[in-house]
DNA sequence: ACGTCATATTGATACTTGTCTAAGTAGACA
DNA sequence: TGTCTACTTAGACAAGTATCAATATGACGT
């Protein structure tokens, strides 16, 4: 029982698919540049197109990209409603410190 | 060269932390219920108590909490900073789109 | 049908990570 | 000095994952 990741919860999904230099940097220039080919995206990393490919399979069945064919090449862009649930995420965080009336925080130093 | 992660980044580190069930949980408990002391959160979860100790520590590292020993036992809590940077990471996801200051959205519906 | 281009999949390999048990550290109190 | 209690650290193991080279698939043009 080692080892496990147990990762069935679509939030939990959604932030490991996030949290890879390559695969963050991709949702980015898909949020900056609109729908990209697959190719714009695969020249612009230092690996090798299959494992582009291999990022943008886990960024897709995170719900966070939707891949549409045109002709021989696909066309990738990002899905609101992942921008949305991401946020959804942060906002639950705070509940306290986000838009609403001012409420008071309490702050503590970190240890060592 | 396979399986590099190569975290030097803060945002990766941050949204790595995040991206764990447990660990999600543990910031849940730390927003909802202000400072807990660690042993309140060991015995939350159905794993060993060296394990949370270990989640902990990530969550720490990552800038996610910060621990105050009082006495015998320690005492964590979120870091405002953390929960910042990890909106902005949302924000810049959707530049137009986002909620935040008053900033009138791009909406679909007809005014009334 | 054939060749070429764009993308996906397979199989292998090395690194990373979540978990445990066992041992270590540190404060409080007698 | 002890012995509690609350946590951390060390070492080991299994499952996950990022990567590559090689191969497959799929669409277009000839």
């Amino acid at each position: 029982m080692a080892g496990m990741k147990r990762n069935a919860d679509p939030e939990i999904l959604l932030l490991q698919a996030a949290a890879d230099p390559i695969r963050l940097a991709i949702l980015r220039q898909l949020a900056l540049a609109g729908p990209v080919c697959a190719c714009d995206i695969a020249g612009g990393y230092d690996v090798t197109q299959p494992t582009v490919s291999h990022h943008l399979r886990v960024l897709r069945e995170a719900g966070w990209i939707a891949g549409e064919r045109r002709g021989t090449w696909i066309w990738y862009s990002m899905r609101p409603e992942a921008m949305a649930r991401f946020e959804a995420i942060g906002r639950a965080f705070a509940p306290l410190t986000t838009s609403g009336p001012p409420r008071r925080l309490r702050v503590v130093q970190p240890m060592s």
